[in-house]
DNA sequence: TGCGACATGTAAAAAGTTACATGATTAG
DNA sequence: CTAATCATGTAACTTTTTACATGTCGCA
């Protein structure tokens, strides 16, 4: 993901600040939004308006100098050309998963220690799924005829996740399953790596 | 996300090279995986194992000398104290998303065109599920009993996204819909703009 | 009058990718 | 015998974050 065409698509829906774009990127992630720091907005704005793409339409005196940019028609056309050009995949990084995924390969004897992470996980969702649910409604913000399709998927995505979390939290609390699939033994050997690496510890320290 | 605590997660389920550890992040993301270079990797074991949290198991003599790393105790102690860390956020960028989201407001008179996107991350997704079905039945990989869970979000949360795409296919191709909400107009003032945009670059080129 | 939000910017550091260099092993 | 896969590593480059520096505006 460019961080430059995503700029460009913010400022095409009003004219704004760096100030305004950094405020835009502070949603709750759901996909449409992430976090990106002031340090990479004003060089990008810099570099955008030296290439054309975007133009300063106000220049305050006073202060700093609140700068209001908005698309040149060089810019309008980049952007038209960006959005017609496929998709990257998305990307996607999730450490409840990992933890989760590799818990039992670790924490042998502490089954239920995951579930505080799932129910930390399960507040942060409700939160977001709320304010998905709220924000076509606020009586401030612009949602367009797409934006709302965007924001059905997020819904539909954080629901999923919701009855995932209660699904997977009634499962640990439930007894211990066999592997689905190991046909190397390696669950095995991993007991005996754990407790051969924490032997030697001990014979280390006496 | 911290690639060494990752690079000690895998590593935990059986003894691996610099080699094996990229195939593991080879699998199609969904969220579990993703990619990371050779770049990455070797030097983050260097680093691993001069902290003594890894240790050269063998390390062959012929060729460039192939390695293969297994966690210390105070590797295995480290990955325990990191599971029972509370996770970070998920980072989610979803460059479809935001093409939909912002399709509208730039693409005027071309509501249809972004149903190619979808139908490209239609197939790619359904591929996906492909996969994450028969991960689980392949008669190799190692699946834990929490491995298995994550498998089932990934399924649940693709499952998801192909509803999604199948609706907004069909949203898209009914007729135009109001802005779900747009208290200041913008969105008949962007079509102001972008007319205005190329009105100018029209009196540019004359 | 003092705090929080508004507002811009830079330099150094961190993190990760790309491109390159090298060579062994194995399956067809 | 040759192409693909296995296998390690470095240097230069790119991207982004962190930390800092600076100052205004509105409101309680």
């Amino acid at each position: 993901m460019t961080i430059e065409h995503y700029i460009l698509a913010v400022i095409s829906t009003r004219p704004c600040t760096g100030y305004d774009i950094k405020q835009e990127f502070e949603h709750p992630g759901a996909g449409m939004y992430w976090g990106i720091s002031f340090g990479s907005i004003y060089p990008k704005l810099k570099k955008l308006e030296s290439e054309g793409l975007i133009e300063t339409l106000h220049h305050e005196e006073t202060g700093r100098g609140k700068k209001v940019y908005d698309l040149t028609s060089k810019g309008w056309r980049e952007l038209q050309k960006w959005l017609k050009e496929s998709p990257q995949p998305p990307i996607l990084k999730d450490e409840l998963l990992i933890k989760v995924s590799f818990w039992n390969h670790v924490m042998l004897e502490d089954r239920e220690g995951v579930i505080p992470h799932l129910l930390k996980r399960k507040k942060e969702t409700e939160e977001t799924l709320a304010y998905y649910t709220n924000w076509p409604k606020n009586g401030v913000s612009t949602i367009s005829e797409f934006g709302m399709y965007t924001i059905q998927y997020v819904q539909k995505k954080l629901q999923a996740e919701l009855e995932w979390i209660d699904e997977t939290i009634e499962a640990v609390k439930g007894p211990a399953k066999p592997p689905a699939q190991d046909p190397s033994n390696l669950i095995d050997k991993k007991k005996e790596r754990i407790k051969k690496a924490l032997e030697l510890e001990k014979s280390d320290e006496s």
